[in-house]
Order: structure tokens, then sequence, then C-alpha cells
DNA sequence: CCTAAATCTCTAAAGACTAGAGCTTCAGGA
DNA sequence: TCCTGAAGCTCTAGTCTTTAGAGATTTAGG
């Protein structure tokens, strides 16, 4: 029996966070004491570590419920869970490829910059001067930020 | 003198983002027709393609106000611009290292699905137990999140 | 029993947009 | 010149994943 504080501490994930996990239905939603308060079984911490360690590897909150509800059925084929990894795979690998691309023309815009003034700045031209870029990095700013 | 719509199309930016930006002071108000509407010119453009090009290489839109601020003064030292563009950089090293980790992972995982039940998964049982990771990947994900 | 720490709910903020409602304007053709 | 449909306008509210406070209540230890 522990309270959200100490699931909170052990688990490293903030108590808010744990709360904002019950509400969209990731975390079931525990015990209470007399007073209201809420106490967890060493389930939910394992469930709650579960959660925390995807988020880590960058799988959405959706691909985590998808994978809980796996987890819950093991007779169920495990193809599923390998594919939602296999997506994520593919989208860690396809941000890394795109972020190679902007680490090499900041790089180059870096590396250009002589100290000179704001007007002969090459950090600036390049920047308003698409033409000048290296590669193509195209329009899909999205996928910069994602977590999925 | 274009209309919002091919500013939008021109630009690669949608019709609610460049209204936005216009609210917040990224774009400036542009000049409208007696009935009220934007029309955009030249400028408009080259500053919307600035603004895209730098949000597709991850620049928060703070680091964008600074170097449309910048831009603004051409005769200021360009330090502060090098300096914007470095810390950049080591952002997104730093987001290329942690995916790379991963990647790492994830290709661990996803290689030793054997296609059996969920109950004896590889995805499923490597998320649920913290000690089988590769590498301490911490608890930092924000760092996969931020565009600063 | 008292008190300080922790918990509760609720609201609001962050960043960077996106979507819809309901209305008005514009451009091209008959 | 009128009509019509696309595109524009404003305003509100929602997205997503947390995070932070306010103000009230509960808990555990001494």
């Amino acid at each position: 029996m522990m309270t959200i504080g100490k699931l909170s501490i052990t688990a490293g994930v903030k108590v808010p966070t744990i709360r904002y996990y019950e509400e969209i239905g990731l975390m079931p939603e525990p015990e209470r004491t007399e007073g209201n308060q809420r106490r967890y079984i060493r389930a939910h911490l394992e469930r709650l570590n579960f959660i925390r360690h995807a988020r880590d590897l960058g799988f959405s909150v959706e691909a985590i419920r998808d994978l809980l509800s796996l987890q819950a059925t093991p007779d169920a084929p495990c193809h599923d869970a390998d594919r939602i990894a296999a997506d994520n795979l593919a989208d860690v690998r396809a941000k890394i490829a795109r972020l190679k691309k902007l680490e090499a023309e900041l790089e180059h815009i870096v590396s250009e910059c002589a100290g000179g003034r704001a007007g002969e700045c090459n950090v600036l031209s390049t920047l308003a001067d698409h033409a000048l870029c290296m590669t193509d990095h195209g329009h899909a700013h999205n996928s910069l930020h994602d977590a999925s």
C-alpha cells in the first residue's frame, strides 16, 4: 500500500502526471482511504514503470494503450506488439536521418560565422534564402516534435 | 499582392498558422482590402519562408523572434545569431545521440520477437521489466519533445 | 492531540498550432 | 449586372502531455 508520493518517487513519474494518467485511463483508479487518498499496490507500480519506460522510448500514449491491452491478454499473438515496436523503430530512424541533415546544415552555418555584422551573417542569410540549403529538408516539421 | 491562401500554398504554411503567427507577432499585420481581407507582398513571403525554414530546423518560436529582430538591424554584431544557431546545434546533437540509444534498444526488442504469444513477447516483457534495458535512458524524456 | 507534510480537487498555463461556427467578400461566368 | 461558390473573416474552443498553483483536507509521527 503506497501513497501517490511514494509511487511517484519509485517509478520516477511526477505526482500530477500519475493523476493525469489515471484521468486518461492509462492507469486504473486505485483504492482510496477513508479520507479519499489514493493507495497503490505493486501491480500499479509495475504498470507505471511499463508506461514510463515506453514513453521514454518515444511510444505515443495511444501505442501504450494498445500495448497494455495486449499485455492483458497473454494468449493473443504477439504480432501486434511487434508491429507497434517496429513502427516506432522506423519513426526513430526517420527522425535520426532528418536530424543528421539538420546537424550538417547547422554545422555549415555556424562554422561560417566569422563574428561580423548581422547584415552579412550566414545564419541569417541561410535561413532567409531557402536556395542556400544544403539539403532538402522539406516541410514535414511535425516529425521533429511528435512523440509517436 | 497575394491572398492568404496563395501565401499559404507558396510558403507551405497553413492558413490558420499564418494568422497565428500574426497574432503572436512573428508576422507583421499586412494591408487589408476594403473588405478586410489580408493582402501580402513578396517581403511577407520571404519572412514566412524564413520562419518556416527555421521551424523545420527545430528553432523555437522565441529563437526565431530573436533571429528576426537581428535581421531587422543588420549593423548589430552577428555574434548573437551565431550563438542561437550554436545552441540549436548542440540540441540537435543531443537529440541524435539520444535517439540512437533508443534505436539500439528498439532494434534489440524487435529482432527478438519470434511471433509467439503476447505472454512471452519480448516487446512487452522488456517494457515491463526495466532491468532488461540495454542502456540507461533515464527519465529525461522531455528532451525528445522540446523544440528549442 | 498537534502539527507539518502530503494529499485532495479544480483551474489554468505551456507551445504551436488546428478545427469549426457563422458570417462576409471576392472573382469569374451567364 | 447579378449570381454563385470558393475563399476569406473573427471568435471560440480544442488538441496533447504534462506542469503548477490555490485552497482545503488528511495522514503519520512525536
